[in-house]
DNA sequence: CTATGTTAGTTGTATATGCAACTAATTGGA
DNA sequence: TCCAATTAGTTGCATATACAACTAACATAG
């Protein structure tokens, strides 16, 4: 079961990236999921997108380095806090993310093509339950 | 949905190699990944082995560096096709599999807990159908 | 206020991975 | 037979990740 989600999760990474590379678009698929959440919560400091993006917080610097070296996102001290940084997408960011939205439908739309609602459901509740399991308190 | 599966996949990963670290075995689990693929068919080809972890030809020769360091496995060159190598697993290999056993089954049921039986097979059908959807012809 | 502890983010180090270029060995065709 | 194309595995280079150690900034007790 573990082989069988890992391989599953390996693929359809690996394919998104793939397509991310022959529609010439310079970003990582990890680089992306950053950005896809900073377009829904703009101005997160950097602990929350590690949350949110369940990736550690040296991770996060790292994905935000080549994102910031590519003027996708900017970084910003909190004013009252100094140590915390605001993570901004800048237009640029969204701009990309408009140009790779349908080739990540496209992805998704093949991925789940003929899937029953009702089945995937349910695939999604044992994911989920085995997630929790495996992280649970 | 390709979230969920990543994040699970990444879960299930970091679990065990946190259980094999705490049990002192000085091994990651993607290593362990190829001996237990070489304990079911010894004496494959590398490039069998890569078919049969899911791996990259490149990627099987960098943790066969590591596991022959440590000597889990030996790289045997063919007498017939002096490129191609058998990989076989050592007898050291073998007893590390053995002590991994318990503990790579420990964090399994701890994973699959409470988990109804019928529902978890749709859930690998489903998963498997998005495999194929992805990497199809 | 100062010393001590805590927290946010970065950096060092090691492993895994993808892809392309490479080397050595085999095969096939002229 | 000899050269070209193919194949097995390795290596170079870039990115992602985990974990520990680090730095700077903040908080709090005394």
């Amino acid at each position: 079961m573990g082989t069988l989600i890992g391989r599953t999760s390996h693929a359809i990474l690996n394919n998104l990236q793939k397509k991310f590379r022959e529609e010439g678009c310079n970003i990582t698929v990890e680089q992306w999921q950053v950005l896809i959440n900073l377009n829904n919560t703009n101005d997160q400091f950097h602990q929350q997108l590690a949350e949110n993006t369940f990736k550690e917080k040296s991770t996060i610097t790292r994905l935000l380095d080549g994102l910031e070296k590519k003027n996708m996102i900017k970084r910003v001290a909190d004013t009252l806090d100094r140590r915390q940084k605001r993570i901004r997408i800048t237009s640029r960011g969204k701009s990309l993310l408009n140009k790779l939205k349908p080739f990540a439908h496209e992805v998704q739309g093949r991925a789940l093509n003929d899937i029953d609602q009702k089945q995937m459901k349910i695939c999604q509740d044992i994911l989920l339950k085995i997630y929790n399991n495996v992280t649970g308190p």
